[in-house]
RNA sequence: CCAGUCGGCCGGACAGCUGCUGCCACAAGUGCCGAAAGGCCGUGGUGGAGGAAAGUCCGGGCUCCGAGGAAACACGGUGCCGGGUAACGCCCGGCGGAGGCGACUCUAGGGAAAGUGCCACAGAAAGCAAACCGCCCCGAUGUGCAGGCUUGUCUUGCGAGCGGGGUAAGGGUGAAAGGGUGGGGUAAGAGCCCACCGCGCGGGCGGUAACGGCCGCGGCACGGUAAACCCCACCGGGAGCAAGACCGAAUAGGGGCAACGUGGGCGCUUGACGCCCAGGCCGGUUUCCAGGCCAGUUGCCCGGGUUGGUUGCGAGAGGCGUUCGGCAACGGACGUCCCAGAUGAAUAGCUGUCACGUCUGAUGAGGAUCCGUCCUUUUCGGGCCGUACAGAACCCGGCUUACAGGCCGACUGGCACU
């Protein structure tokens, strides 16, 4: 219903593999989501948006980590090419509600959370980390 | 029909839309990514999680570890008998013991007459024979009670206390108290004697064996504990696919092979020349034998590690069917099939319909009734109801643990009917 009747073609973006990808990205932009952790950090090369997945063992067992991450492939699947902000990497942290929650809800939540995690000052939200994230973000900046 | 025991099996189905990944076929360009190795791109076909894929507890295959041989020790494991198996601590069939009316279930089940240790609490006593209460006999004393006639510092009986002895039947403690039950016997008792049971020893019988039953003898000694040390028999090298193999940047950087060989002493021909002596390191330890390596110099050669990529990687102690042998585990023969291969990790995401279960509402029928209702069943409808445990990670054989719900078969004990 939700991807097959609309004339926007779904997108088919490329997986982040390499443990040192992951952790840059980790420094860059943050959002809090119902069912997920939004993280993005903005690149200089003119490629197309990559997006990285990570549920932790904490969460549950394999069975419920690897469905969460089915169900988080397949609403990032359901995104169009103009919902995707160019020139970034995401990485979708999921959580145990992404389980349950309806799968409209999680497409609707990716598609506004994807802006903001490119946003400075989405990753301001805890007041802890203020500086470190600031800091971060500053330096992604000047090398670009 | 009710209750139960054992064994086996399944573990949602169908449809639509959108995807992922292995293999096969065809097709693409002087294509794209990358330093290279290598990888990527289209269309079609076809395959794509489990009974436990889990825990990682055993047994193997495979791979590497400079894995040398022998013996002893140490360490770890196993432990009734026979069979199955590549092997096992697994499985099958038996035996002994325990439980159940029964079908059947459970069982870490070698040795306690080699030695050492331990046996808490309670109890008199816990391992070597003893005796707390009790029971019985004897003695002295002459107190208490009752009696006798000879009325006494008399005598008889009973009881209490004291002393000496006999007992282990009874009481009580305990997980366990030096066989059990019954009878005889005795002052009271006791294997003191007898019968049966148990135990020990011997004989022969059945069984491949564990073991069983039979006969005879012995009056009973030899407590338990080896998931305490220990003894006996048998087995075992270690680490794991992040094993290992191959291909391979920039940068930093050095390795390998060959020859001479290290230390000490002596000699004179003062040379890296000869002779003699001595080491150190390498396996879990020790001993013996065998072997390898050592500081540096000279010459020759070019490799190793990191990011990364490829491989290892699935035709197997393989599945299914028929048949033969076997009580069975299992084995033989024949036929047939090819049946996951990911690596930030595929095997799915979403929607709908149905099925099953459960709860609930309404109905028709039957039964019970304290006339309130309750039970069984038919049909129809409804519920943001439920549909488990759980995801291959090199591969097999087991074990253990988790699991909503359902199906089939065999058997046992009741009740009812014919």
């Amino acid at each position: 219903m939700i991807g097959s009747g609309t004339n926007q073609t779904p997108t088919d973006m490329k997986t982040l593999k390499k443990r040192s990808e992951f952790l840059a990205i980790a420094k860059g932009g943050r959002v809090g989501r119902r069912a997920f952790v939004l993280q993005g950090l903005k690149r200089t090369s003119d490629e197309p948006a990559r997006v990285g997945y990570t549920v932790t063992k904490k969460t549950g067992n394999s069975v419920v980590r690897s469905r969460i991450k089915r169900r988080l492939r397949a609403a990032v699947a359901e995104l169009a090419p103009s919902d995707i902000p160019g020139q970034a990497d995401f990485v979708l942290i999921g959580r145990e509600a992404a389980l349950n929650i309806s799968f409209e809800l999680l497409v609707s939540d990716l598609k506004s959370g994807l802006p903001l995690a490119l946003n400075p000052r989405s990753g301001t939200y805890r007041g802890k980390r203020r500086n470190a994230k600031a800091q971060s973000v500053s330096v992604s900046k000047k090398q670009g």
